[in-house]
RNA sequence: GCCUCGGUAGCUCAAUGGUAGAGCAGUUGACUCUUAAUCAAUUGGUUCCUGGUUCGAGUCCAGGCCGGGGCACCA
C-alpha cells in the first residue's frame, strides 16, 4: 500500500511498476502541453447534466456538457468511442480525431481508463442506435495513476471489494445501486416519521454506563476527565429521559456499537432506528411499523410481494425467495409460536422433559441454560429462523425483555412484539415500562446476572414521572437486506 | 474464540515436487459507427510472510498475517 496517494510521490521513479510509471509520464506530458491533469484551470462542470437526464431528454444535435470517469475506450484509428460513467449510469462519447484542435488531439492520446474527463459536443445516434455525444472539445479533470479493475470480471475478490469499496462501486454497478437504495430508504424513513410529527433527536454515543440492551460494549477513555467511557449499545435510556422531559414523539436513527462477533447478519457497528410515542402502546407501534415497512416496499420495490433471486456468475439461479408483506401481518403469542413447533403440551412438561424434546427436535442446547432459555432456543431455531413473511410475536416472558411493561392479566409476560421477517429479528416494539420501582427491580435482577452497572440517573429520571409510551427499534441494516435481497449485511454497509 | 476453505501479473484465473502461464488491461503499430471492437507485435512476477523438508518448493511440513464461509457470542 506504500505507493498510494500522497505517499506515491515519495517513491523513486525506478521503483514504480511500469504501469504506474507510464501514467505518471502522461501527467508530465500533459503539463508540457499546458494542461493540468487534475483539472486545474479547466472550466467547471458543476452544472453538468446527468447521463440519465441527457438520455431521457435526448434531442438530435443538442449541445451538451458532460463529465465522468472513462470506463471503456474503443479505438478505431481516426475515430474513438468511449463510455463515461457518472453517478447513475454511463454515456457514450464519440471522438473524431480530425474534429479536434491539434492540441486536443495530443491531449486525447493521454487519456487512460479511469481518468475523469469533461466533454462538450452535440448529441447524435450511432448506427447501432446508441445515443452519443459527438465531442468537439475535452478537458482533463482528474487523472487516474492506477488502473481500474478489469472490465470483464470486474472486481470479485471479496477482501479488496470491502477494503477498497470505491473500486467495488466503480466496477460493480449493482453494488452501487444497492448502497444508494440504502440511503434512499433511510431518507424515506425520516420523511415518513417527520410527516407523523416525530422529531429526530441525537443522544450520547459515548456513555459512562452503557444501557438499553444486553450486549458487550466497546470501551474508550476520556483523557481530560480521566474516566472510562463506553460506545453506546442503544440510545433507549436517553430517549426515555426525553419522554420524562416532555418530548412526545421522537426518534433517533444512528449507529449502535456492540462488541460481538461478525457474521452475515451482524456487524459491530450497525444502524438502529428507535422511536418513542408517548401515550401509545406496543400495538399502536406494531401498526406504525407495518405501515412504514409496506410503504418502503411499495416505494422502492413497487410491490408488497418481494421476490429475491440469487444468481451465480453464469446467471444460474442459486436461490429464490418470496417475502409477502401484504397486510394485515400475522400476530401470534410467543407461547403459541413455540407450541406450534414443539407441541401443545410443551409448557406442561417438566424442565427436564423440555430439554429432551428440544434436543429431539434438533435444537442444540448449551450446558447451563435456564429453563426459559431452552424455550427461547426452540423459538429462535424453529420459529424465528423459518419465518419469511412478517410475524409479530407478542407477549414474551419478562425475563427476555427487562425494559417493557408487564401484562395486566399475566405479570410473567410483557406487552411487547418482536417482528420477524426474512428469518431475522427486524424490529422489537414495547409498551414501555414507566414504573420506576418495577424498573429498578428488573434492572437489579439483570445487573446481578451480568455484572452490569445500574444507571441510577435513568432511574431517577423515571421517578420524576414518565408518560406511558410505545417504543420501537428497527435494525436498519437488516431492514435494507430484507427489502433489497442482500444476503450479507456487508452488502448494505458502505465501509466496514 | 473454534472449525473450514482460500491468498500466483493491474483484474479474472491456470500450472504431478522439475524452465511460473493464459485472457483482459498496459505498451507499439493498422483501421472514421465501435460497444467484451478487430488484427499484429510486445512489456509485466517478493507465487501473502517467516522458517523447515528436498538435488530442486507456487506445490509438501510448521508457525504467522489477511480474507471468505460456518459455529459460538449477540434479551
Amino acid at each position: 500500500m506504500a505507493e498510494w496517494g500522497g505517499l506515491a510521490s515519495q517513491v523513486p521513479m525506478e521503483e514504480l511498476s511500469e504501469l504506474l510509471e507510464i501514467r505518471r509520464g502522461k501527467v508530465e506530458k500533459l503539463r508540457e502541453l499546458g494542461v493540468d491533469a487534475f483539472g486545474g484551470g479547466a472550466s467547471s462542470f458543476a452544472d453538468k447534466a446527468r447521463s440519465q437526464q441527457i438520455l431521457n431528454a435526448y434531442e438530435e444535435g443538442k449541445i451538451v456538457r458532460f463529465a465522468g470517469r472513462v470506463i471503456s475506450h474503443r479505438d478505431m484509428g481516426k475515430s474513438h468511442f468511449l463510455h463515461l460513467q457518472d453517478e447513475l449510469g454511463k454515456l457514450q462519447i464519440y471522438v473524431p480525431i480530425k474534429g479536434l484542435t491539434e492540441k486536443d488531439q495530443e491531449v486525447f492520446k493521454l487519456i487512460d481508463l479511469g481518468d475523469f474527463i469533461g466533454v462538450e459536443g452535440h448529441l447524435f445516434t450511432t448506427k447501432t442506435g446508441e445515443k452519443t455525444v459527438h465531442v468537439s472539445s475535452l478537458s482533463f479533470l482528474g487523472k487516474a495513476l492506477k488502473p481500474l479493475p478489469g472490465k470483464w470480471h470486474g472486481l470479485s475478490d471479496t477482501e479488496q471489494r470491502y477494503r477498497q469499496r470505491y473500486l467495488d462501486l466503480i466496477s460493480n454497478p449493482e453494488v452501487k445501486q444497492q448502497l444508494r437504495l440504502r440511503s434512499l430508504i433511510t431518507r424515506e424513513i425520516r420523511r415518513f416519521l417527520e410527516d407523523k410529527d416525530f422529531l429526530e433527536v441525537e443522544t450520547p454515543m459515548m456513555q459512562a454506563i452503557p444501557g438499553g440492551a444486553a450486549a458487550q460494549p466497546f470501551l474508550t477513555h476520556h483523557k481530560a476527565l480521566g474516566i472510562p467511557l463506553y460506545l453506546r449499545i442503544a440510545p433507549e435510556l436517553y430517549l426515555k429521559r426525553l419522554l420524562v422531559g416532555g418530548f412526545e414523539k421522537i426518534f433517533e436513527l444512528n449507529r449502535n456499537f456492540r462488541n460481538e462477533g461478525i457474521s452475515r447478519k451482524h456487524n459491530p457497528e450497525f444502524t438502529m432506528l428507535e422511536a418513542y410515542w408517548a401515550y401509545a402502546d406496543f400495538e399502536a407501534m406494531s401498526l406504525l411499523v407495518e405501515e412504514l415497512i409496506t410503504h418502503l416496499a411499495l416505494k422502492f420495490q413497487g410491490t408488497e410481494r418481494l421476490h429475491h433471486v440469487q444468481k451465480d456468475a453464469e446467471g444460474n439461479v442459486i436461490s429464490e425467495k418470496v417475502i409477502d408483506l401484504s397486510r394485515p401481518w400475522k400476530r401470534r403469542r410467543y407461547e403459541d409460536c413455540i407450541k406450534d413447533v414443539a407441541g401443545e403440551d410443551w409448557f406442561a412438561l417438566t424442565a427436564e422433559q423440555r430439554r429432551e424434546r428440544a434436543e429431539k427436535l434438533g435444537v442444540e442446547l448449551g450446558a447451563d441454560l435456564e429453563d426459559f432459555e431452552v424455550s427461547n432456543q426452540v423459538f429462535e431455531k424453529l420459529v424465528e429462523a423459518k419465518a419469511m413473511n412478517p410475524l409479530f410475536v407478542t407477549h414474551l416472558p419478562k425475563e427476555l425483555v427487562p425494559l417493557a411493561r408487564q401484562n395486566r392479566e399475566n405479570p410473567d409476560l410483557v406487552d411487547v412484539y418482536e417482528l420477524i421477517i426474512n428469518g431475522q429479528e427486524i424490529s422489537p416494539g414495547y409498551s414501555e415500562l414507566n414504573d420506576p420501582l418495577v424498573q429498578r427491580q428488573r434492572l437489579e435482577n439483570q445487573a446481578g446476572e451480568e455484572t452490569q452497572k445500574l444507571d441510577e440517573d435513568f432511574l431517577t429520571a423515571l421517578e420524576h414521572g414518565m408518560p406511558p409510551a410505545g417504543g420501537i427499534g428497527i435494525g436498519i441494516d437488516r431492514l435494507v437486506m430484507m427489502l433489497t435481497g442482500a444476503e450479507s449485511i456487508r452488502d448494505v454497509i458502505l465501509f466496514l
